[in-house]
RNA sequence: GGUGAGGUGGCCGAGUGGUUGAAGGCGACAGUCUUGAAAACUGUUGUGCCGGAAACGGUACCGUGAGUUCGAAUCUCACCCUCACCGCCA
């Protein structure tokens, strides 16, 4: 959610970063036009409230009643503007920073940096479907018999490099001062919308609802991790707060049916390694940076090749002001040939979710203001077992585990039928 | 799932229809006293919105939402949440 006053004082520039978002700039002046409405009636039901209770406590009940029902009759245009007004303010996405690439759609993200040697293979390399299929470490099959498409087992050491990298993960974030979490997965209605998941359509199509309770899976534990402090106010000696929690991830990929249909690249299941950061305004660009660093030691700590992307202004999402992402080199992909996918994103929300969340900070005896909301993939684990996967396979098929997740592995160092 | 209790300001806690934004206490802040500190005493101490340069004025907020009433923290309904006991259970 935006600032109401600096829609009000800076239209033209909300607009302009809107519309670089490939959003409807209209919606500053429909917002506006309602805003100015609203502001008027609030005057005026004000002012009648006023006489109101003067009235009332005269015991001059006749006029009261009176007052009353004119009172109700304007609440009701006030009301009426004032949901009109909220609804597009909700509408809103998160401006770009303004060092932000400007691009018309995902083409435009710019590749910051390459990190890391591709492997070289003296043979054809793989797809790690093919090398699951032959170690025996991941079963869709049977995952398809018991609960759909789109589902897996992981078996022997693919579920036990899961845990490998969660450790590794919790170690490496926790030397940051991030606290390991284990979040609930099921989350409120109230709470997926101050996330911003719930207001469009296509992220209501995404998130699994159960309507008995009326909760929802999250798609990523980023929606149960931030409202954790919804409606509390932080001392700012306390800033930053980080997490890194680890949880199962729901996701329904509506709209996505043609797509990675095999494997276990895009799931309905899957789980995932979540950094999250709460911190002071003024430092969350850098913050913005410790948490794509924080990747990028890890990437480079498992001996990962990847590329890292400055999103540009059209891929965004609503709430991120300004994000990263990482993708892995995936060697086995495109018949051999190889490609990046997406392993990691990172994004800044500054107080577009703060503001909806009303997460706030407060230092000394100042007014409360919001915080910046950041959050950043530790270990997607389905995809980086991919990674990992087909980058350290070899010839006959085997799989050698990485140095860095050896100690987390009970001495593994290969994985083969 | 059953039964019962309850949600009031940063915290504890009073308040069952009438200037109640809300007694009292704790905490915090400022001051007096003190060489300094503690104690004691005095004062200040919520937030949103609208208007205003400001002082300030108005309005709303006692879990959330609707309702009754001239008037609701107080009455009614629905929902959310917490606690206790019983049952079930990883």
């Amino acid at each position: 959610m935006l600032d109401i006053n600096s829609i009000r004082q800076n239209p033209e520039e909300i607009k302009k970063g809107i519309a670089a978002k490939n959003g409807d700039a209209l919606l500053v002046d429909a917002f506006l036009a309602e805003d100015a409405q609203w502001r008027e009636l609030t005057a005026e039901v004000d002012e009648l409230r006023a006489r109101q209770k003067k009235a009332g406590n005269e015991r001059n009940v006749k006029e009261a009643k009176k007052l009353k029902e004119e009172i109700k009759v304007k609440e009701e245009g006030l009301t009426s503007a004032e949901q009109k007004r909220a609804e597009l303010l909700r509408k809103m996405p998160n401006p770009p920073l303004p060092e932000v690439p400007l691009g018309k759609s995902d083409k435009e993200n710019v590749v910051l940096r390459e990190v890391g040697a591709k492997p070289v293979f003296d043979f054809t390399p793989k797809d790690y479907f093919a090398l699951a299929e032959q170690c025996d470490i991941i079963d869709t099959e049977r995952a398809a018999k018991v609960s759909g498409a789109r589902f897996g087992y992981l078996k022997g050491e693919a579920a036990m490099l899961e845990f490998a990298l969660v450790q590794f993960a919790f170690d490496t974030a926790r030397k940051e001062g991030f606290v390991p979490v284990v979040p609930p997965v099921m989350v409120k209605e109230e709470m997926m919308r101050g996330m911003g998941y719930v207001d469009r359509s296509e992220d209501r199509d995404e998130t699994y609802l159960l309507e008995k309770d009326n909760l929802y899976l999250v798609g990523t534990s980023e929606q149960s991790v931030g409202p954790m402090l919804a409606d509390e106010i932080i001392d700012a000696e306390k800033l930053p707060l980080r997490f890194v929690a680890f949880s199962t991830c729901f996701r329904r990929e509506a709209g996505s049916y043609g797509k990675d249909t095999k494997g276990i690249l895009r799931v309905h299941q899957f789980d995932k390694v979540e950094m999250f950061s709460f911190c002071h305004p003024d430092r969350s660009k850098e913050e913005h940076k410790l948490l794509l660093a924080l990747e990028e030691r890890m990437m480079q700590a498992l001996r990962l090749p990847y590329h890292v992307l400055d999103i540009c202004t059209a891929d965004l999402g609503m709430p991120a002001a300004a994000k990263f992402d990482i993708e892995a080199w995936m060697p086995g992909q495109n018949d051999g040939k190889g490609e990046y996918r997406e392993t990691h994103s990172t994004s800044n929300t500054t107080d577009f979710q703060a503001r909806r969340l009303n997460v706030r900070f407060r230092s000394g005896q100042q007014k409360p203001e919001y915080v910046h909301m950041l959050n950043g993939t530790a270990f997607a684990i389905g995809r980086m077992l991919i990674a990992i996967m087909e980058n350290y396979q070899q010839a006959d098929g085997s799989i050698l585990v990485p140095d860095a997740l050896v100690p987390y592995m009970g001495g593994i160092t290969e994985i083969k039928r």
